[in-house]
DNA sequence: GCTTTCGTACGAAGATGTTCGTAGTTGCTT
DNA sequence: AAGCAACTACGAACATCTTCGTACGAAAGC
């Protein structure tokens, strides 16, 4: 799959399966925030699955469903086309929009600075 | 307008308001990427406006639109949705993902980690 | 065996976004 | 004045996404 990218619906259905690893149409469903009907959610992966975002496997008389696209990957996709179209390109912008209106833990801020580190370090 | 979202398209031309602060249809469809039909530039312009993302005012016989959701609202927006579904909520692995793979100038590393230290002074 | 239950498959309808052709208006040029 | 050029307005076609009703099959329970 080149370039992925996800409706609303369909990356709602995505996220449940990077969080959990797999599901069930049932599974998936359930694990939605919003009530969606059964055969709604069992469409949409099918849908995901003709795109080559998920693949499935019988387990009993039912399916169960994995994602094929990693999140790193449509996030990539994503996080470009935001940082291009909306922040013009600007990394710190992006960050500072990250953090601006939330509580970050001391920890998560020590972790992102090592994250900022280790670039250096990498590239001097 | 609460929660700005936006199509590709209409993502495109905000982007070009954005950047340049106003334009007129021909401006907006210079601007853009790919080759767009006048027609086309207007029909979204007129889009944007009746969703209350942008105005017009008469400039001679042409109009110049202004954006009315600034750039910062749509991207709280955006971001939030993709670090809550796609990141699993941890904006580390957004920041992660925003530096990997793209050459950061250590101008830029310098203004992103002081914007990690600013937040540290204000909530210690 | 028959029915109920649990599951998939599929078609159709509605919503939203994109694209452009065509029509109409206004001002400018000759 | 007639014609042209630069605009806006609008409708229609098409694509994509979302939603679900209905049909159909297979297993489980009686």
């Amino acid at each position: 799959m080149k370039d992925p990218t996800f409706g609303d619906r369909e990356l709602d259905i995505m996220s449940v399966l990077w969080r959990r690893g797999s599901g069930s149409v049932s599974e998936v469903m359930d694990a939605l925030d919003d009530e969606v009907g059964y055969t709604t959610v069992l469409k949409i992966l099918q849908i995901l699955e003709k795109k080559g975002a998920v693949r499935h496997e019988a387990e009993g008389r039912a399916y169960r469903y994995f994602p094929l696209v990693a999140s790193e990957a449509a996030g990539e996709t994503a996080l470009a086309r935001i940082r291009e179209k909306i922040f013009g390109g600007s990394a710190e912008l992006v960050l500072a929009q990250l953090i601006s209106g939330r509580e970050v833990s001391p920890d998560e801020l020590e972790r992102m600075r090592r994250i900022l580190d280790e670039l250096e370090e990498s590239e001097p």
